[in-house]
RNA sequence: GCCCCGCUAGCUCAGUGGAUAGAGCAUCUGCCUUCUAAGCAGAGGGUCGGGGGUUCGAAUCCCUCGCGGGGCGCCA
């Protein structure tokens, strides 16, 4: 079994040599889905497809006769799986041949089991988190950052070039009116309309007045630049802080000023006015993307709608100015094949706009991808009585710590709000689910300590077929899934399957383990050094799996507990 | 008014058009002299928000209605 072989994963092995056999009963041209997958139910094997229903029009034949031919005839390379026909159904059983190969593989293979080349060195942008820097990120934000971090850290995995990046808004109009608002803060004046308040607002002015001794000979308009760029550089790095916390680290934090710096916005605003997508009106300059829809007279008209400002009348360009000018930046300048970036779903609007402006700057829309996650609500308890409550991402860590607040934010679809039962997640007690998961890992390291004490002079070969109980096979069948597990979620940038993933692994650990609790010739450390090395093998197999799903989740995996 | 997300067990949520819809928590019943009981074994619990449609087959796709959340051109 080559590395690649168990990065490609059992499921797609299994779906070549079905379309294979397809191909041989004589069907052509592009084949429809066969719908291979889990079987349900373990009376259909591990894998089942429906192909004898797809295909029994095209070959104008009965389902169960299709399946029996697909059944008859289909070769799995080293016998890893056998078919079986049922109905209209080919059911697939891993071979428990296989399994043990799969077991004494991924013992040795140590920690990488899973990962692939799958991006083929592709180069990826993943931009996440990038909140403007003008105050403390919140719960809300941290859904963000995890989701991020995680979704590299898979692409990173699966053979992607990736980059991770935020980006710094430190000239925006929020930018400057925090900096407006720490320094009337600092002299004593009402901060501005719309602007920020707050106790870090405070400290911020204290530490400027301390820091910012020669501000005072300036004129107010550079005094106050200055102060805004030292209260976003702080800022920043409490924002480094926040998320080092989460074990989360950046490539590049890169600034908005930046790019005007580069003259990339100038540029883009140069070349969109040339293709001619931007207009003025209002005494602004707008831009449209070539959209038209009908004005019910079957003319089709140019839709107002949809249109952005670029500069505003006042002659000060928005933050979409900026926009364009880092497409350019990272699709053209940086040269990544791919942009993925994380928003909330309260930015959801500018998903339309944003990819317009992509197409009409010359670049493929589906080079920038847009994850929109949901918010994160606090649940009304006892904890916060009052309405709105602002809960820091610092605080939550305090409380739970960043393996349950990693664990918890992804453990959800990005799709799904989450309602953060802050009660729940303050009892630190088995109800957290990280614990199972961490609880698995490091009884499999103290059995291994407790094995080597026992037998200080164990062989280095294991003989991993004495391992024929069902609860260990079991755990070798959990071991084969997990390639695919990491296929699915980077494919659909979905983490979220790896923790569900984790779960079943730990089960079947868990009980692995327990099975000498009923029987002491079940536990896996026992008289007979053979049988206790098997069984050593496939609880390194096992822990390996657990450690790298656990590192994909950023979440640690704890040898003592 | 328009756009996005959700509605699945008491609660929180998984579920890529396939066979009898799953997990955790909660509830109930068993299991610690012996490798970690933060665990294991078992039980009960469902009109998959309502209604149409497509399909051999729908929690899943389409239409429509309802409820909840978020958003809607000079904030980001």
């Amino acid at each position: 079994m080559r590395t690649e072989e168990a990065g490609m994963g059992i499921r797609s092995r299994i779906g070549e040599a079905l379309a294979q056999a397809v191909r041989g009963l004589g069907v052509e041209g592009e084949l429809p889905d066969l719908e291979l997958g889990r079987a349900k139910e373990a009376a259909h094997g591990d894998y089942a497809s429906s192909a004898g229903l797809k295909l029994a029009r095209q070959l104008r034949q009965a389902p169960p006769q299709i399946a029996e031919r697909i059944a008859r005839t289909i070769v799995i390379p080293d016998g890893a799986a056998t078919a079986e026909a049922a109905g209209g159904y080919v059911n697939f059983r891993l071979a428990d041949e296989w399994l043990h190969r799969l077991v004494t593989e991924v013992a040795s293979h140590g920690e990488g089991f899973g990962a692939s080349n799958l991006g083929r060195g592709e180069s990826v942008q993943v931009e996440f988190g990038s909140i403007n820097p003008t105050g403390p990120m919140h719960i809300g934000h941290g859904r963000g950052v995890v989701l991020g971090d995680s979704i590299s850290r898979l692409l990173d995995f699966t053979g992607h070039k990736i980059q991770r990046e935020y980006y710094v808004n430190d000239q925006n109009t929020q930018a400057r009116r925090f900096g407006a608002s720490v320094w009337a803060r600092m002299n004593g004046e009402e901060p501005p309309e719309g602007g920020y308040v707050g106790e870090y607002v405070t400290e911020l002015a204290e530490i400027a007045k301390r820091e910012l001794g020669d501000i005072d000979s300036l004129q107010r308009e550079q005094a106050e630049a200055k102060v805004r760029q030292f209260a976003i550089a702080l800022m920043v790095e409490r924002i480094k802080a926040s998320v080092a916390r989460l074990n989360v680290r950046y490539d590049e934090w890169f600034p908005e000023s930046r790019l005007w710096l580069d003259g990339l916005p100038q540029l883009a605003i140069k070349q969109l006015r040339e293709e001619g997508f931007l207009k003025e009106r209002e005494g602004a300059l707008w831009f449209g993307p070539a959209l038209e829809e009908e004005d019910g007279l079957g003319e089709h008209v140019r839709s107002e709608k949809d249109d952005r400002v670029v500069i505003r009348s006042n002659g000060e360009p928005t933050y979409f100015a900026s926009d364009l000018g880092y497409l350019l930046s990272r699709f053209e300048r940086r040269g990544f094949h791919r942009v993925i970036e994380v928003w909330a779903a309260d930015h959801h609007g500018y998903v339309a706009r944003l990819k317009a402006a992509a197409v009409a700057l010359g670049i493929d829309a589906e080079r920038l991808e847009i994850i929109i996650h949901q918010m994160v609500n606090l649940k009304e308890g006892k904890m916060s009585k009052r309405a709105g409550r602002f809960v820091e991402l610092d605080e939550l860590i305090d409380k739970v710590g960043s393996d349950a607040v990693r664990y918890f934010y992804l453990l959800r679809s990005p799709d799904t709000t989450i309602e953060f039962d802050l009660e729940l997640a303050l009892t630190q007690s088995n109800e957290n689910p990280v614990f199972y998961a961490q609880y698995a890992h490091a009884r499999l390291v103290n059995v291994e300590a407790t094995a080597l004490e026992k037998h200080p002079s164990l062989r280095k070969e294991a003989d991993v077929s004495l391992l024929m109980q069902p609860w260990e096979l079991e755990v070798a069948r959990q071991l084969a899934f997990w390639p695919e597990v990491v296929e699915d979620s980077t494919r659909l940038l979905e983490p979220h399957r790896i923790p569900y993933y984790v779960h079943d692994l730990s089960t079947a650990v868990h009980r692995f383990y327990h099975a000498g609790n009923e029987t002491s010739e079940f536990r896996v450390v026992v008289d007979d050094p053979k049988l206790t090395r098997a069984r050593l093998e496939l609880g390194r197999a096992a822990r390996h799996t657990l450690k790298t799903a656990l590192d994909l989740m950023g979440v640690t995996a704890p040898e003592r507990m």
